[in-house]
DNA sequence: CTCTACCTGAGACAATTTGTCGCATCGCCA
DNA sequence: TGGCGATGCGACAAATTGTCTCAGGTAGAG
């Protein structure tokens, strides 16, 4: 699908990202360039917007937790300029409510972060009922997911081990020996 | 087949209970007859659709582990039989992964038990939108993001267990034991 | 029909990893 | 200086995994 087809402007799809965290933009807009799409990035429902407005993306992926707004009117409204756009919804604070909601209100697809860019391709291509492309890649590995998760936790609560094993429910022993551990690799 | 039970001599809602669980079924069925429904059961997908298509039902609550096979499954024939029934699709081990299925396929919530009727009664009123759902405050425990990973994992390969355990390079056996159990709540 | 190739659920037992406690240090701060 | 919470680490029991092994079940090939 890289290059289903000549459309009208470019001969790219355009992928519009929206996300409050600047750094993780830069990087998936890197990774998602790299596969063949045209990218924009937006950092708040305004600029997302105006730029949708401006040109409507063939995809999107939206953030649920944008500022104070939620990203769920977003995807309602980015449905509204165009059926057509495929939306994965993506966030680091994962609850079924929201995901029942999103897909409501129209998203392809809601993903809890971590995620990789693979994974993401993934979700676009995903159609209900079944049949899925071959899910090519490896996704991480459980372990790999732990870690990076517990990563971001901890630099949310400024490296603080204690609170960090509270928040995510486990003991801070063990959290103290899973630091110790390296970062698998894979 | 638009509309039913014109000549049927009820004149409550008619709702289908989908369960295995017969205790459950029983204790439901009691608690929203009470509550004016027209209820009926059924312990397997196949008498379930028997049922259906004697005379589909307005309402539906359709378990998501019936026995081998999904309650997804279901939810797609109901929804076939007549689009206008209203489906709240239930289970003890819920994740993202089957929620955004379950609502893709044409469920119109989904919930995890335990729950009471009238949480079940206010699924069925539920319209997209208006939710006031607050964006979580605390991130998923690791080992609740554990569990919705393997099973976003799960569903993108057809809830093969064994080419999951492949592709999460873990044990079969261990992905079995970590299927067996609830999600931790949270 | 038989054979093959997988997938699945489960029992058993050892190898590891966690859960828990306890204790000694530190940095903060009133 | 005492109270409070964070941190590193030793030790031992409890729980979870890694492995192996069986015994069905199913779908396709020959």
């Amino acid at each position: 699908m890289i290059e289903s087809s000549l459309t009208d402007d470019s001969e790219y799809p355009s992928l519009l990202i929206v996300d409050d965290d600047l750094v993780f933009c830069e990087v998936l807009s890197k990774a998602l360039t790299k596969r063949g799409f045209s990218i924009s990035c937006a950092h708040t429902i305004e600029d997302a917007l105006n730029l949708a407005e401006a040109s409507t993306p063939e995809y999107a992926i939206v953030d649920l937790k944008l500022s104070s707004e939620s990203g769920l009117v977003l995807v309602e409204k980015l449905r509204n300029l165009d059926p057509g756009t495929r939306i994965v919804m993506l966030t680091g604070y994962a609850s079924i409510a929201t995901a029942v909601e999103a897909i409501k209100l129209g998203a392809t697809h809601y993903l809890a972060k971590p995620v990789d860019a693979d994974e993401i391709m993934a979700a676009f291509e995903r159609t209900v009922g079944e049949a899925n492309i071959p899910i090519s890649a490896h996704p991480l590995s459980v372990g790999r997911l732990e870690w990076e998760y517990i990563q971001r936790i901890l630099t949310e609560n400024d490296n603080n081990i204690s609170v960090t094993a509270r928040i995510l429910n486990m003991h801070r022993r063990t959290l103290q020996r899973k630091l110790a551990k390296r970062p698998l690799r894979e």
